[in-house]
DNA sequence: GTCGATGTTCACCGATCAGTATACTTGAGG
DNA sequence: CCTCAAGTATACTGATCGGTGAACATCGAC
């Protein structure tokens, strides 16, 4: 149920209007009918499609997962040189918050649902274990030495910029600064 | 109201209250009802010391700010070298995350209350300012070339550690090197 | 000995919450 | 023509939410 593709017209309408008012004004503090009132859909509808809020959540991050790792291999794609492709993800960053002030949903979904057997952690959890698996899938493609320590520095370099866009500090140049100098400092073996 | 010294015991007890179940359960999941029971205190009482649940969230997070940039000032001053001490708040994080499973508290309160107008909203960025120029401050004291900048990029680094903290990524280690490695890195000017 | 501050007891308010019941409409496919 | 799935409309439940009112107890200070 938490697949886009099986979801009515009616349900992703659901789903864009959860998206945006989960993320800008928080999961707990946005009720179900304020949802359906904006996505225009009954809340009858969107309990036949969901079942409950639980899931919804759930389908919320879901989808927003899948759009944030589309845009990271896209931009992975569009790099030429392995090297540069490794700090593809603060480029996407950089696109993403754009439209994303409001800092990290999946950071900010752990902080409002403390419970460890709650659907949505898992969503949030494999995100980021996703993105510090692929940053040192990029490391050791780039050639790099020791490319688990440098993915473990890059991520908590991302995490940090990330968490940061909503303070008005304007950390987000000078992280992807940093992450660039990390990775061509970490010299290939062996020259 | 939000300076503890202020508080009569019963209020102290009060936020001892809030501190434990806003941080592990989120403040918008945890009704005024259940603080007013955890500190054996009526609601009457709290709303007597607090006049309303936002004011009561405003010095959950003043008090654990106090205690924090106490510690951080204390691991600050037990440094001898002050190039140690530029990464002193990263020793301070080590400490704090003993106690501290569930982020930055300040980073979740702004995941949770979006409104600008937010007294509470206040509290967590002053916060973040306040690291900020004493990473500044500690780095011009070291004799650091660019403290501005390097203040940034420890910042980053911080909070990237902070956030990445309730997920079992092993983080900590990793950037308190990487940390120390950015400090020494910048060597005094003039050498 | 009284007075004000601190706190208790407990009932109460209107609003909102997640979730359900029932009956009706619409439209595409066989 | 009929059926079935998707969706609408509306009213409802029981629980919980933040917050209040009013009367009473305790105790140190002046």
């Amino acid at each position: 149920m938490a697949d886009p593709q099986h979801l009515t017209p009616a349900g992703r309408r659901v789903v864009a209007a959860a998206d945006e008012l989960f993320y800008e004004r928080g999961i707990t503090a946005v009720g179900v009918a304020l949802i359906a009132e904006h996505s225009g859909v009954t809340k009858r509808t969107l309990y036949n499609q969901f079942g409950s809020k639980d899931r919804l959540v759930a389908a919320y991050l879901t989808e927003r997962d899948e759009r944030w790792r589309a845009l990271v291999r896209a931009t992975v794609e569009a790099c030429d040189d392995p090297v540069e492709a490794v700090t593809a993800p603060f480029a996407a960053l950089r696109t993403w918050a754009r439209t994303s002030s409001r800092g990290c949903a999946f950071i900010n979904a752990l902080a409002e649902l403390p419970d460890p057997a709650d659907p949505a952690r898992r969503v949030a959890v494999d995100q980021k274990v996703w993105l510090l698996s692929l940053f040192e899938e990029l490391s050791a493609a780039a050639d790099r030495p020791e490319p688990a320590a440098l993915a473990r520095q890059l991520l908590v370099l991302h995490e940090g910029a990330l968490t940061t866009l909503p303070l008005p500090l304007e950390t987000l140049d000078a992280t992807v600064d940093l992450a660039r100098s990390l990775v061509t400092a970490a010299a290939p073996p062996g020259r």
